[in-house]
DNA sequence: TAGATTGTTAATCGATTAACAATC
DNA sequence: TAGATTGTTAATCGATTAACAATC
């Protein structure tokens, strides 16, 4: 019986891939968890953790060759699958993503920008043409888009992700801070921006009591 | 000895604190946790569980007075002390995070950014001029600020770290996807856009197996 | 009073850490 | 072989869920 995983182990995942591939740069060809942990700061055992939930990658006595453990992690988060994105809402936050380069060296790659807004509609964002929301379907549907960000108001954000799901995307990347509604085969992730600065609030409060 | 709360719990504080403002705005002057919980996708009990960390705010048989409750949760949070915010590096992300409406729902107030590019310094964002991250330790202790955004090149987080963490603010919430240090009594909290991505990513790939 | 709902104690579940055998 | 390091099993820790007494 395989076991579950979490989204926390998933996301130590992407920071051993980034850690990993500038390693690589810097031509160190073997790592150790040990190594790898101490750019981290994550426990050598954490990590050798996280890799044995998906197999075996490493030498005992030895670590793991870098390259075949970037190209692994790659393969189980699917990065080597350059999934197609696309971006619903060019306002001031739609438009950071659009440009934002990280994304691409990760290896996704945005194909479709859309806003409803015609004074927008028609202009290059990123080598992009920014496209009417009424064609959505159609667009996602011609260039294989499987991932969308929600970068809308929140009072539009689930009629988008309804429009979203019904052209058939896959996963929905969802940062309007409101709680949006999608089928159960539909991957949602929220990324709410207030959470971390409300944290940091709280905890700066808590000192000075 | 009073549990130690984690960082999940002070998020879902935030949900609380969104949602109740929403229930106010429609009216609703008694909510129970039953109600907030279908708002959010939450059970009740993490809800009242969530509460209990910090006190008692119902009323048993009859729910949480809305407003009361969304003034606690802000004292908890730190909300209610309107903190001064900044932001260094004003790149697409920067300006983006500068334009943000809701951070200043939360009661968080922008009121500086900085640039080391002449050709952005000087301009105005969002009512805001952009100064050079030169004159930076003198503006964070002009202005009272304690929270600084980090939206620079991962090359150059550290060093900003370094300067923030030397002008005194208390809090820094790091945009750039790379690990940075600061002193045990400055809190930090990481953004990292990519984790989000990546997991839908994951999830995807995973559906076609 | 009866019904509703909170706040708390106990039970369960899941994730992290510790210990160590396997082996390069 | 001895030293190093992985991968796995067991122990611990923390967070969520269940059960229920308290009380409006």
């Amino acid at each position: 019986m395989k076991p579950t995983i979490s989204r926390a182990a998933i996301g130590r995942l992407v920071l051993y891939f980034r850690a990993l591939n500038l390693a690589q740069e810097k031509g160190m060809q073997i790592i150790s968890s040990e190594d790898l942990g101490k750019l981290l700061d994550i426990t050598p055992v954490q990590i050798r953790k996280d890799l044995a939930l998906f197999g075996q990658f490493g030498m005992k006595g030895i670590g793991y060759f870098t390259g075949e453990l970037i190209n692994q992690i790659g393969n189980i988060l699917g990065l080597n699958d350059h999934l197609n994105m696309a971006i619903v809402g060019v306002g001031h936050l739609g438009g950071a993503l659009a440009n934002y380069k990280n994304f691409e060296a990760l290896g996704f790659k945005l194909v479709a920008l859309f806003d409803k807004d015609v004074r927008v509609i028609g202009s290059i964002v990123h080598n992009i043409k920014i496209s009417d929301v009424k064609n959505l379907k159609s667009i996602i549907n011609s260039r294989n888009i499987s991932i969308a960000a929600i970068t809308v108001p929140v009072g539009e954000a689930q009629s988008i992700a309804d429009l979203l799901v019904d052209a058939g995307v896959k996963g929905i990347w969802n940062f309007a801070p409101t709680k949006i509604i999608v089928p159960p085969d539909i991957h949602l992730v929220n990324e709410d921006l207030s959470m971390g600065l409300s944290t940091l609030s709280y905890l700066i409060s808590k000192d000075q009591m």
